[in-house]
DNA sequence: TTCGTCCTCACATCATCATGTGATAAATTT
DNA sequence: AAATTTATCACATGATGATGTGAGGACGAA
């Protein structure tokens, strides 16, 4: 069974190289190219490729969008980007667009087939620069962010208990407080957030992940 | 210059191995090999490696444990796991505690060297199977998770600005409507996120990124 | 056309919250 | 020893929120 794919690059030379590509290996079947993205996704539901390559500059509606596009009607498809820069913020849009993977364009010719039968095997190709972008995005978000707001442990627990939405009688019984103390706690924390009421508190040190 | 590195491992066998692998590269300086983490924080704080080969499974504190205490005094080090399983909620833990790349035991004779050389020159060592799971990872925080509550648009601005604390009356300001169809939105937010009050509900979609 | 959904508005009542002003005691830091 | 921070509690008042009940117009789908 044949791997059916579709091209989207707005360089003419670079697309045929492509397509010859594609064209000359026997697992590859050429579906269809083209130098602009606008149908995108009528030419994907008609075609029903395995793998799209996708260049990620393109004029008009550029790569990303065009994933985000497909990936609104379409989880299955494969989505290699190709791109000619590394260090590329672009690059990390992309795999959030729903991309499954890239190839620097330098290393078409050597890797193109390979990155391909890599994605149709549920692995992602990615070069060890470009993991290490992701890596970084990761741990990022995943970080703790330690309490740039001086947040005492009392005050981080009735913040977490707020987040709950359980009100200022539910934590009083919780910690054993009168409900004027747990008032004295979220007087304090509202000072130190510079926020003046639960929504907001509950909201900022949601975004800023100090719960 | 060489690369000073310290090696976790419990099994001797492996730990040997690794120790064998490092002494005869001559870019490669062994500075210390442990088969528990216990002590990690002093050892690296007086080892001053740059790089540690972290097992993930090791008995007591683990791998991942251990990491995390690295990156709370140190975030130059580069940190490479080692691991048996590939297709583990492991290793993904790892990199979010900090990890810069890993490596598969079985790979390791034959790719240790040049995975240290990865890290060092800041590119991530990964398999594309990790890759795939860390590409998805990315992608699931990403996605704004399309309305499974089928909130109505004015809902969703409703609940912005409730996110935002501002009261019942900026909102119906904002919105030209009286406080009292701002009440009824909200009603019927509580209705479909079952929730009962503001925090609860901006907590949910603050958290499912419904905003 | 009828049904359902969405957006709109009104009134009422009780609960809860925000804010201010104090105060005491223990623990920590200086 | 003195100062600061943390955790605790009290009282008071006005503002805001939660909940129930009810209803009319607009719009699209069945």
């Amino acid at each position: 069974m044949q791997i059916g794919i579709i091209v989207y690059e707005d360089n003419n030379n670079l697309r045929e190289s492509l397509c010859n590509l594609i064209t000359f290996s026997k697992d590859l079947l050429l579906l269809g190219n083209f130098s602009r993205t606008e149908l995108v996704e009528q030419q994907v539901t008609e075609l029903k490729p395995d793998v799209i390559l996708m260049d990620i500059d393109m004029p008009g509606m550029n790569g990303i969008e065009a994933v985000k596009k497909v990936r609104h009607f379409d989880q299955q498809v494969q989505i290699i980007m190709l791109t000619v820069f590394e260090d590329n913020q672009h690059v990390l849009d992309a795999i959030c667009a729903g991309a499954s993977g890239y190839l620097l364009k330098k290393y078409i010719s050597d890797h193109l087939v390979e990155a391909i039968q890599q994605v149709m095997q549920g692995e992602a190709p990615m070069s060890p620069g470009i993991a290490r972008m992701v890596i970084q995005c990761m741990q990022k978000n995943a970080r703790p962010a330690i309490n740039p707001y001086n947040l005492t442990p009392k005050e981080k627990q009735v913040l977490t208990h707020l987040s709950k939405g359980n009100s200022y009688k539910l934590i009083a019984a919780n910690f054993n407080i009168s409900i004027d103390t747990v008032r004295s706690h979220i007087k304090s924390i509202y000072l130190k957030l510079k926020v003046h009421n639960q929504v907001e508190a509950v909201s900022k040190a949601s975004q800023e992940k100090l719960l």
